[in-house]
DNA sequence: TTGCTCCTCACGTCACGTGAGGTGGC
DNA sequence: TTGCTCCTCACGTCACGTGAGGTGGC
């Protein structure tokens, strides 16, 4: 059913544009081991990805940028992102349910604990906001002490 | 009046481990332009830091931290910080009010960007926890569909 | 065949980390 | 005087940026 549908690949300067990153960085990520690379390419070829290679490396992006990871932290917290497999790619048709069910299982627990830092997160970023607003209403506070309006006194 | 109370001053390695960074970061920073270095300070002598230059740097890495930014974006993005010495400092005894209100007015408009900057975080932050918690959501959607539980059928 | 994008080295850069060797205040 | 923290080089590292020189598919 699925097989029907053969996969379009994509270029790694076309993944670099879409994802608003180089080929370098991909090329660094892969040598760092946060990309699974096919072992079937040979030497000097075109690197392809798939939608769920896209996909991963998307989450894996979001989780540097907005939690300031390490790409040594980044490796830890995201092999959870293997299994995100699940959502696409040959899920379908190569995994039986028993094995489905022990994937996702597996996985749920490194989602969660993906969401806990990403909301911590929140709280510090919506603590600074209030500060900066605090900030501003200081000045604004002080700007009317020193000068009176025209008029008053 | 403030005059009488003499500002405590602090080690740079009292600054670092209050800031939870190292004193390489803080020479670092001093190197880069972004702390204003005393002119009096002999060369080899200690640095020496009162409680405005500490709160100075606290919001230049607080900014560096949520926002991503480079030193080099930092420099121009803090510029107002210059003039958040008004809240402390030498600010009470040295400063006429017609230099404060020019000074209060020029850094307004500048931590209003920060504060719009630290919103439009705010929001890509929340995208991204709301990415997480459907993820989530789906998992489990998807363990219920594949496990039915026992007793049922 | 001509462009274009891809490839693999490999050196450069930014923001620090980490000693080496020495000086200064409680 | 003994520790402790500080100082100034200066080289190392992480996460890429940036060519150099060459190969491969529309």
């Amino acid at each position: 059913m699925a097989n029907a549908v053969p996969q379009r690949q994509y270029k790694i300067g076309e993944v670099a544009e879409h994802l608003g990153i180089t080929a370098r960085t991909i090329r660094y990520y892969e040598e760092r081991g946060l990309l699974d690379v096919p072992s079937d390419r040979a030497k000097g070829s075109h690197r392809l990805y798939t939608e769920a290679d896209i996909a991963r490396l998307h989450d894996l992006l979001q989780l540097r940028e907005f939690l300031g990871l390490t790409l040594e932290e980044l490796t830890e917290l995201a092999e959870v992102t293997q299994a995100q497999q699940c959502l696409q790619d040959r899920w379908d048709t190569t995994t039986t349910d028993e094995q489905r069910v022990r994937i996702i299982r597996s996985a749920i627990p490194n989602v969660q604990r993906q969401l806990q830092l990403v909301q911590a997160r929140q709280r510090r970023l919506a603590d600074f906001a209030q500060q900066l607003t605090d900030k501003l209403d200081r000045m604004h506070d002080n700007l009317r002490r020193l000068s009176p309006r025209r008029g008053r006194r």
